[in-house]
DNA sequence: CTAGGTTTTCGCCTCAGAGTTGAAAACCTC
DNA sequence: GAGGTTTTCAACTCTGAGGCGAAAACCTAG
């Protein structure tokens, strides 16, 4: 095999989680050059002997708890040579997602930002990140992936904020529960919820009848409601 | 920057083209170890300077005339350290497809394959082409990608056998002209292509308005026909 | 306890778009 | 010109998403 030159390679991810209503990314503030002071995604340098996603794992794990990634796939490999202004660098980046209402513990320099107002973040990242947002609303259309943005169980109207927070119009949650419903990508538990202060009717509690990918066949977009 | 190991990283291709009716691929014979004798896709390694889809387009010219390769996108990432045995290597697939009709000149090493009957493969490249089926059969739904597919010009009647040879069911042509005329994927050319022997009326020329990939909003799946 | 407010749920309707069917149109060959 | 072939088009069906409003099931205040 002939000695050639070879780039350094790197995985990174866009861990995102509806948090406030929002959807939000989890970003570091760069302590050294380049782009000292700007914020970036999570990642690091592949090490012999490991998978790109192994290497991704074990980056995040130095920022979050990953048990808490319900779901992680690949999004796209980087690789214009100027990218990183120091050195020949490709990089490979993951979408990441972290179900609503847990808050792993994050380290000083990591928190989350929304990723409707991005801060000024470094190389490539704010482009990989609206990648990542892009990914997400496509496949909320088309798979189960609601799962890893919500928790084990939740109501319909918990769950028709976070469809309305992730792909930025608002969702109508009876409809939400029909197409839902009839894909069987969730199901009644059977409990119900008590309502909180003002009252109302107590809500059913559902669950993700499973918490791995799986793509529907039939697609079916949840359109934003129509502008009458 | 601390000196570290680094993988070699490559560039491979799946080239998809609908020939003689069927979904075929690019394959090239190995003449060396490792795999010698069976078959891979094309693809070469990654130089400074140049950014992956540069690196593939350059190595793709070596087996074909890729300005007749009418798409190019990226499909995924391998990073298993085991993919190939004599070394650590990192590859970035692409999928490239050939309209039909076109015939380039091919390397005595190299030739077409039906997809559906693949002969044996060398490392992973068997998994990557399937998968370079799956994306195209999926986009052919939302995107406008049949461009990729057709000559410039053709009839309904032949997009359809493509569109059939590819997604790997039957279509049907009424549906088809209806379902790309209203997304205004196609558009009418105003000629007429006389009817070949046997007769029948002739049909109206078509192309597809862009050759650009363009991204549907409404899904709209091309089903198997019903199995009554 | 009752009236009024709130939230959820469900049935029914509409609407858009994909799939199906059959007949007419437009050519060929014998 | 008769019979065969392929294309085209209009009408219908069917499925599934979106919208609306009433009923259900809770709360709180008086």
């Amino acid at each position: 095999m002939v000695s050639r030159e070879r780039p350094l390679q790197s995985s990174l991810a866009v861990v995102l989680q509806i948090r406030e209503g929002a959807l939000q990314v989890l970003l570091w503030k760069r302590a050294r050059e380049p782009f000292s002071g700007t914020w970036s995604l999570p990642g690091g340098f592949l090490e012999p002997g490991e998978t790109l996603e192994q290497s991704i794992r074990k980056h995040l794990a130095a920022k979050v708890d990953v048990r808490e990634v319900a779901h992680l796939e690949q999004l796209e490999t980087l690789s214009d040579p100027g990218r990183d202004p120091r050195e020949w660098q490709v990089a490979t980046a993951y979408l990441g997602l972290v179900p609503a209402g847990l808050d792993p513990e994050l380290p000083d320099d990591t928190t989350w930002h929304p990723v409707s107002a991005l801060p000024e973040l470094a190389f490539d990242h704010r482009e990989i990140t609206l990648a990542g947002r892009e990914r997400l609303r496509a496949k909320l259309s088309y798979t189960n992936i609601g799962f890893a943005l919500a928790p084990a169980e939740c109501t319909i109207s918990e769950l028709r904020d976070l469809y309305a927070a992730a792909l930025g119009h608002d969702v109508s949650a009876t409809n939400l529960q029909r197409v839902l419903l009839r894909r069987g990508v969730i199901e009644a538990t059977g409990e119900r919820r008590a309502p909180g202060r003002g009252g109302g009717r107590p809500a059913a509690v559902i669950r993700f009848r499973t918490r791995q990918l799986e793509v529907t066949d039939e697609f079916a977009v949840l359109r934003p409601p129509s502008t009458k």
